[in-house]
DNA sequence: ATCTGAAGTGATAATAGATACCAAAAGGCG
DNA sequence: CGCCTTTTGGTATCTATTATCACTTCAGAT
């Protein structure tokens, strides 16, 4: 259901609804962990035949209808874009710096905050690109442990 | 005496101070708009013989101990990293869209934000990637001009 | 000031994430 | 069912960034 919310919103801006659009969505929607478009693009090149181009176009054509999100926090020594599928209200991830799990934090209140900084400033049409990083509750159990 | 700041915290963090590392902070302290490495590689290799080898090294130092703030919000369809000289506590950035200036927004109240979605997740050591976008107010008032 | 080990530099080569291209295939709509 | 446009995907290519490594320079100790 998910899927297909997010294939009607492809149809609503006027693209496309093709098999490959779909294995990207679904591939991006049960991955654990943020996936870049070379992860995708290995398994699923290998398992349907799908080829690059279509996971890179895909992923930025999600993102660009906001079906998923490429996250700006990239990890430390890793350059590639990584994505989540992401499909509900404006929100924000909080990405675990050791296991990379991500999970959502609803809407805060920067709304608000993008108002306030909008007065200050003069600019206009303020929004934000935000991440937090920290330790999932696991990642920072065995980190503990492992300091002995 | 910003930068005389920048080199003292070379030396407090144990990092050499080099004639290079002088340049390469001068030259981002001096640049109006945030710069990429290739950017102050072509102007400094130039003018001064340093290697862009130096160039890249330096601005990732210059992140890592604070005196350089490596933006999250990328322009589009640019890959390359841009940076700002940045040497005071923790601020974020407001970057006009369109010609890319960049304001300092004093600090606002992220740090209960963190706390908040630590609490709520269970999440340690919490921390934020966080950029503004919006319209300055010289681009904005030409928009408007231009839509005639 | 001189010495010395560690750190920094930079020309060159290599890596790798992302794009450009374009002919073939498939989607949407009348 | 067609037509026209969009989409696909193999290949070649680009380009930002990193690896290498011989050489130089720095900073702290003598
Ligand atoms: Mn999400
Ligand atoms: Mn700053
Ligand atoms: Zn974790
Ligand atoms: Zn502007």
């Amino acid at each position: 259901m998910e899927l297909a919310i997010a294939m009607d919103r492809l149809l609503q801006k006027g693209h496309a609804v093709t098999p490959q659009r779909r294995l990207v969505a679904r591939a991006l929607l049960a991955a654990p962990s943020p996936v870049s478009a070379q992860e995708l693009a290995a398994t699923l090149g290998a398992s349907t035949g799908i080829g690059q181009m279509t996971v890179y176009r895909t992923l930025t054509l999600l993102a660009e209808i906001g079906v998923a999100y490429q996250l700006a926090a990239a990890e430390p020594d890793r350059h590639e874009a990584r994505y989540v599928f992401c499909s509900s209200d404006h929100h924000h991830h909080l990405i675990c710096r050791a296991c990379h799990t991500v999970v959502e934090v609803a809407s805060c209140a920067m709304a608000e905050v993008d108002q306030d900084v909008a007065q200050r400033t003069g600019f206009q049409g303020v929004a934000h690109h935000l991440d937090f990083v920290g330790l999932c509750p696991q990642c920072a159990a065995s980190e503990t442990r492992e300091a002995h």
